[in-house]
DNA sequence: GTTGAGCGTT
């Protein structure tokens, strides 16, 4: 089998969208990630049973039903209670402002590989369940990764799989666990301060007032001078802010706002 | 251009 463009939608009925597969014919989950953010696996309909089929899914690589992937249009799997669509998401839409439910914390993810990427650690930790945030940390210089990073999911059940077992992240076997600096984990960041990076400097305190007050009262905006590239929004309300700013081209958690990837 | 226990630039 050779490589070639496999069809893949959100729903049986909505439009497919064409994605390649690997030289040997299989495709990749990271690659259907890739167009469909927090994807977990692919399946499609039995011309034969008439029934959904799972697609086979080795170690993040999706393997072809029969000898090939034909004509079928596979539709894309999402974790539980990830099958909202991501880019049909506006940013009003999705505040979501979670109260009496147990808090998400960031998880430190140690013994990641030098190669691996946000990019790799989304996709392999989005099998969980909705992925809020990743961080690689690097060295500010080299851009060499440090070999750990941060990962943050919607939901606890999500969180607590990640942390009851390890992780073969690319080769290696990595930890997800409670950071020891920082927010405790019974109160992790109730913050209604929102640290805003990758500002230009002809962003006015007027306009991101103007932007944020979309998700809530703005009590607060902080602009340093001189200019630093980052700001502080602060909200009236003292629940954990956490949004996506699709639009902006950022996500937001917490205290702090990241370029989206 | 290396490495392998740890703890997060703003």
């Amino acid at each position: 089998m050779t490589e070639c463009y496999i069809r893949v939608a959100e729903d049986e009925n909505e439009e497919p969208m064409e994605i390649p597969s690997e030289e040997d014919g299989t495709v990749l989950l990271s690659t259907v990630a890739a167009q469909f953010p927090g994807a977990c696996g692919l399946r499609y309909r039995s011309p034969v049973s008439q029934c959904m089929r799972g697609v086979r899914l080795v170690e993040g690589v999706l393997h072809a039903p029969e000898s090939d992937w034909s004509n079928l249009v596979y539709v894309v799997n999402y974790p539980k209670d990830n099958k909202r669509k991501m880019d049909e998401m506006d940013a009003a839409s999705a505040v979501k402002i979670k109260r009496g439910v147990q808090k998400t914390s960031d998880l430190i993810v140690l013994g990641l590989p030098w190669k691996t990427s946000e990019q790799d650690l989304k996709d392999y930790f989005s099998t969980f369940g909705e992925v809020i945030m990743v961080q690689v940390k690097r060295d500010a210089k080299t851009g060499n990764s440090k070999g750990f990073g941060f990962v943050r999911f919607t939901d606890y059940e999500t969180q607590v799989k990640a942390m009851s077992q390890r992780h073969m992240i690319d080769g290696r076997w990595c930890d997800c666990k409670l950071p020891n600096s920082k927010a405790g984990p019974d109160e992790p960041m109730r913050s209604r301060k929102v640290f805003v990076g990758r500002c230009t400097e002809d962003m006015t305190a007027d306009e991101l007032r103007q932007f944020f007050m979309q998700y809530g009262e703005v009590t607060d905006v902080f602009i340093p001078k001189p200019f630093r590239a980052f700001a502080f929004v602060t909200f009236a309300d003292d629940q954990v802010v956490f949004f996506f700013l699709y639009g902006y081209n950022l996500f937001c958690v917490g205290h702090s706002v990241c370029p989206h990837i």
